[in-house]
RNA sequence: GCCGGGGUGGUGUAGCCUGGUAGCAUCGGGGACUGUGGAUCCCCUCGCCCGAGUUCAAAUCUCGGCCCCGGCCCCA
């Protein structure tokens, strides 16, 4: 006997569980549809190097990938974005700017499993690629808070910066940029001892450092409101009103979105504002989103720039109230066939009744009239079909309501006036 | 990769400290009841994560592995 156990880091999806998922999905379909964002799909893995290329070594080291039958190196994507940027700069380039698509897939990657983080997770998100205006921005950034709004969660909180901003201040003490990725990091990480460690080595001036520090790490980690920047150096201008014409387009009336300047994002790619939404009450998992501008001409070797987002699915499940989730569906017939003689007329009514779009179900394991009944109530039915050797004599079946418990025979030919008499849910 | 807490029928649990018969609930299958249902009663299937060690004897104690949960790291 070999091993039947399920991979490490990966589910299996019950029926209850994919009724709520493909819900939830559809409702983000259907939302970015509404916004005249298209749907691509690439493929589940891509030759290595397209991960490979611009990546660190925790990507790499993550990365499921395998030589195939062809002696190829080949990956399980990671993520979507590259994929798609990769469609992109070969076939979408000609469409008419700005294209606007979204996608939704499986990702792979080979972590340490726990709560809201698996080896086999789902990615949803958007790609806006065209010019990098405040209102694509505003439009990028409400798409993905209205997708929690769409799912019903109501506890997430929206934290924008802007990498021009960190990069500016640091250029401003003559940091070597050689550091800054390890600083990026710190800062991200909020980790002040980390920071000043990285800026002891370049900088003297300890009063710069300190107020560095106090601009960029908000008190207490508490987010700050963007009218708390003071800060007067010609280079940030731009970036501190191209931030605040993006807040003020959100119109966040619900108190939703918090100005972080701390947030770098990790990814290279990543330039002008950046964002990130989390739910606190997931616990270390807590970020379900994360986005902002970007620019991939040194990548794709062709100027492309755009702003998206990606959405860690799975997470957004998580956060899911259990009030919200769906059963399965009900209501319908239920067919109850009473010896082989019934079986023929038994799946006329069940094709014509599907065919009408009615959830109908068979008895098809020979059971008892009793047994079946109370299967059909406990399945949820509204209606029993009853077809027996006098109904089949007839041409009538007898319809009974499982409500009411009323019972009336039906002419099999009057089938399509059922329509308008019962109800069916 | 690191640090904690756990793994008992499909599901939820008792038993573990203080070694000796694995109990309960629920779900699933069947029957009482061969054409009228959510009830009741009865019967049945299915389990100590894996391996090694200690012992007359291991679900229970020891070690290793695997897996799950929480945290770190990183991210979604």
């Amino acid at each position: 006997m070999f091993d039947l156990s399920r991979p490490r880091g990966t589910r299996d999806f019950s029926p209850n569980d994919m009724a709520s998922r493909r819900r939830i999905e559809e409702e983000f379909r259907k939302l970015l549809t509404s916004y005249g964002y298209g749907e691509v799909q690439t493929p589940a893995f891509e030759h290595a190097d397209l991960f490979i290329a611009r990546s660190g070594p925790q990507v790499i080291d993550q990365l499921y990938d395998f030589k195939d039958k062809g002696g190829r190196h080949m990956a399980l994507r990671p993520e979507l974005t590259a994929p798609v940027m990769r469609y992109y700069s070969t076939e979408l380039k000609s469409m008419p700017k700005p294209l606007r698509v979204f996608y939704f897939g499986n990702c792979f990657r080979y972590e340490r499993p726990q709560r809201g983080r698996f080896r086999e997770f789902w990615q949803l998100g958007i790609e806006y690629i065209g010019r990098r205006t405040p209102l694509a921005c505003s439009e990028v950034i409400s798409i993905s808070m209205e997708a929690m709004e769409r799912a019903k969660i109501n506890d997430h909180r929206v934290r924008i910066g802007h990498i021009g901003i960190v990069r500016s201040l640091l250029g401003t003490i003559g940091i070597d940029t050689e550091n800054y990725r390890d600083l990026m990091i710190a800062i991200d990480k909020k980790d002040k001892i980390a920071m000043e460690r990285i800026m002891c080595d370049e900088v003297e001036d300890a009063h710069e450092i300190t107020s560095l520090l106090t601009t960029l790490v908000p008190k207490d980690h508490a987010p700050k409101t963007l009218s708390d920047m003071s800060i007067d150096h010609p280079d940030l201008k731009d970036a501190i009103d191209h931030l605040r014409s993006i807040l003020h387009l959100l119109d966040d009336q619900q108190g939703r979105v918090h100005f972080d300047p701390s947030i770098t994002r990790g990814l290279d790619y990543y330039e002008g504002m950046v964002f990130e939404i989390d739910i606190p009450s997931l616990g270390a998992e807590k970020q379900v989103c994360g986005g902002g501008e970007y620019s991939l001409s040194n990548i794709l070797g062709s100027e492309v720039e755009g702003i998206g987002f990606g959405i860690g699915f799975d997470r957004v499940m998580m956060a899911i109230a259990d009030s919200e989730r769906d059963a399965l569906p009900t209501g319908g017939f239920y067919i109850i066939p009473l010896g082989e003689s019934a079986n023929v007329m038994a799946r006329h009514v069940q094709r014509d009744l599907t065919a009408a779009g009615h959830r109908c179900i068979m008895e098809a394991q020979g059971r008892g009239l009793k047994k079946a009944l109370s299967i059909a109530t406990s399945m949820g039915a509204r209606y029993a079909v009853i077809i027996g050797e006098e109904e089949v004599g007839s041409g009538e079946f007898s319809l009974k309501d499982l409500v009411t418990g009323d019972q009336r025979r039906i002419a099999f030919k009057g089938l399509s006036k059922l329509e308008g008499v019962f109800h069916d849910q």
